[in-house]
DNA sequence: TGATAAACTTACCTTCAAGTAAGTAGGAAA
DNA sequence: TTTCCTACTTACTTGAAGGTAAGTTTATCA
């Protein structure tokens, strides 16, 4: 064909939204490869199996969290445009027809999974607490946020609260996750 | 056979920890009907269809957290103990095999569901909310729990924060179960 | 110009999932 | 004792899922 590694990326795109919307045992391969035009095959040509397939998903969310948390760390010093970068980056992940998260994605059918793939969705998960942890701990310092509790606790609690709004929002509507920011701000003793 | 009616009841029993193992596209009938010694067809005279089965199962689920809600709410008075039968309740649940909840399961397949069993979900998501939201309510009132922004709103967030949590346990072991309740105990500012 | 490799397609296979139709065993009621 | 009902089983069907082997097209390089 014309661009050779263009099937493989487009069948990533579509296989990471058909994740994010329906979880690991809730897309078929048809279902990547009809809206492509392309057989079966083709993905088993670039990803032998469905746990290399899942393997690569993992490892593009990582790609693009990575290079979404480096833009609102670009921001500077200041914590609370970075906690609102989180936000706004989960908000624009919903926005673009990914309901649940990787981590949420992945949770019902862990037990499935490979050692290598549970290696790779912990230190995935392990990163946004870290990068959270320290968005917290600046926003202490600077007085920006008070809140009790060591700063990793209540980055998980953060994380956990909107893994947990994403999944309700879907049955709630997005409301539910405008509200849950605006609680987190306030449990952070933000005031507008 | 002897008992009638075991059998069907078995099947919800079954069913009902795979469900909440593996989510909904997470089980089959196979895995239901071996273990109980039947075949298949059992499943299918009992529940038409796997739409059916899920109705029920969510049924039960609605009356195991009612009677369960009912034991927090015997305590009588005081909010604290009511909270703290919730906590009690998730990680009973969490240790009778059932890591994730009801919602979470039903989340990720959100789309594919009957209006009924939406509407059933949502019934029972928004019961669940009401019974917190009185329990903060309560809990403000008799200054056990200081909290900001409205009662239904923290009860949201909680809940999130549970239901995400128990995703994160699976993952990440059952420490940040603790963990999270005692940050939401922090957040409602409760000193032990 | 022929060989080679990449990126597929065609045409399969196997397994398993949900579901159905017809049959059967055992008890209760007439 | 026949008849009927409940609670199944046996024996299928259909469809879809993941996967594979062999062939085909296109570009590239010697």
């Amino acid at each position: 064909m014309v661009t050779a590694s263009n099937t493989r990326e487009q069948i990533i795109d579509k296989a990471f939204q058909l994740m994010l919307q329906r979880g690991l045992n809730g897309f078929s391969y048809r279902d990547i490869s009809a809206p492509l035009g392309v057989k079966n095959a083709a993905i088993h040509y670039h990803f032998p199996n469905k746990m290399d397939l899942i393997a690569a998903l993992i490892d593009e969310n990582h790609q693009v969290l990575k290079k979404a948390t480096s833009e609102f760390m670009a921001y500077g010093g200041p914590a609370r445009p970075q906690l609102e970068g989180l936000f706004a980056f989960t908000m624009n992940q919903i926005q673009r027809g990914r309901p649940i998260c990787m981590a949420g994605a992945l949770a019902v059918d862990y037990d499935d999974l490979s050692n290598d793939i549970k290696d790779a969705n912990d230190c995935f998960m392990k990163d946004s607490i870290k990068w959270l942890s320290k968005v917290l701990e600046t926003g202490l310092e600077r007085e920006e946020f008070t809140f009790e509790g060591g700063a990793e606790m209540k980055a998980v609690s953060i994380l956990a609260t909107i893994q947990g709004a994403r999944q309700m929002a879907r049955v709630h509507g997005m409301d539910i996750l405008e509200n849950m920011f605006e609680q987190i701000r306030i449990d952070l003793g933000i005031k507008d």
